[in-house]
DNA sequence: CTAATTTCTCAACCTAACTTGAGATCAAGC
DNA sequence: GCTTGATCTCAAGTTAGGTTGAGAAATTAG
């Protein structure tokens, strides 16, 4: 039994709603590794239609694709993964998206502190906390409500406006 | 009492941590207004600083420049705004927040039902709900957890993978 | 007054996540 | 066999949110 003879990249384009061109990039970014056919065609798994919906579930929720691939790395490399595989991984990605949540929320009932002492001015604002920094580190797109360690923001001593 | 001398852009940059080009940037984006001195140069309102303060937060919630810019415009435009004038668009603000933080969580939830259900495979699986789609709507950066009506994803019987 | 900083404008570059287009090849229908 | 339609590669363009650099003018420090 040898591999089956596999999707093309229209038929996921047209099951998942994606472009054609977008699912090439994925592979570029190793979201999915198909084989070539005799003509040089790309074929796909079946079960790759799992993986590139998970991939647009997780972008729904703000991950980037570099994180995604960390995620689906957790996926057997051999075999076609089952559900219990699909289950793990589920879990793992579950833990990420709350630690983004609370993130959130913490910084949002700093801000409803804010509201009450007329902030956003104080110094000891604690929205200006550079631990909270999810912003402003490195060029290109932001970093968002990123669980990521914020190492670039050192200067911790910053008061933004005290005086206005 | 006319305009005062006003402050420059390095004062602003150094007060707040962001780069020079940062600040001429989010003007060009309407988000400060500074007028030019005898010599050319920009000069800011002291308020400026709460003003880039706000949006240096609100970028932190992962708003966009447009979206900050539509806060700010509560503003008074006149006058200095008041401690009431911000609380009001803190309030609003955080309404906004909320809206946000509440799709994170709707989603999140839905993807607990999956776990257990061995989804993300089923068609009537509530991630692939187009009335939660954020991401893939026109072209660049997809927006994240948007709190906008999604428009244009018309397409509401695809199901991505009922088959794998 | 001179030198050192700032600031100015404008164009080009950067990342992420793709799309678009050109020109060529593959696969499928009749 | 021929003509569509689907794919292929590769380069260039797009958006957001900026940064970097060049060359010139303004401001400040000594």
């Amino acid at each position: 039994m040898a591999k089956s003879a596999g999707v093309s990249i229209g038929y996921l384009a047209e099951r998942t709603g994606l472009a054609v061109s977008a699912i090439r990039y994925y592979e570029a970014q190793g979201l999915v590794e198909p084989w070539r056919n005799a003509g040089g065609q790309r074929r796909f798994h079946r079960a790759d239609l799992r993986r590139l919906s998970f991939v647009m579930v997780a972008q729904k929720f703000g991950f980037s694709l570099p994180e995604i691939h960390g995620f689906l790395k957790s996926l057997p490399g051999g075999r076609t993964p089952t559900k219990a595989d699909w289950a793990r991984l589920s879990e793992q990605f579950r833990d990420h998206l709350n630690a983004r949540i609370e993130t959130l929320e913490r910084l949002r009932d700093n801000l409803d502190g804010c509201i009450g002492c007329g902030c956003l001015s104080l110094p000891n604002c604690k929205l200006y906390n550079p631990d909270d920094a999810a912003a402003q580190n490195g060029q290109g797109p932001r970093y968002l409500m990123g669980d990521r360690p914020s190492d670039l923001t050192k200067d911790g001593n910053r008061t933004p406006n005290d005086d206005i």
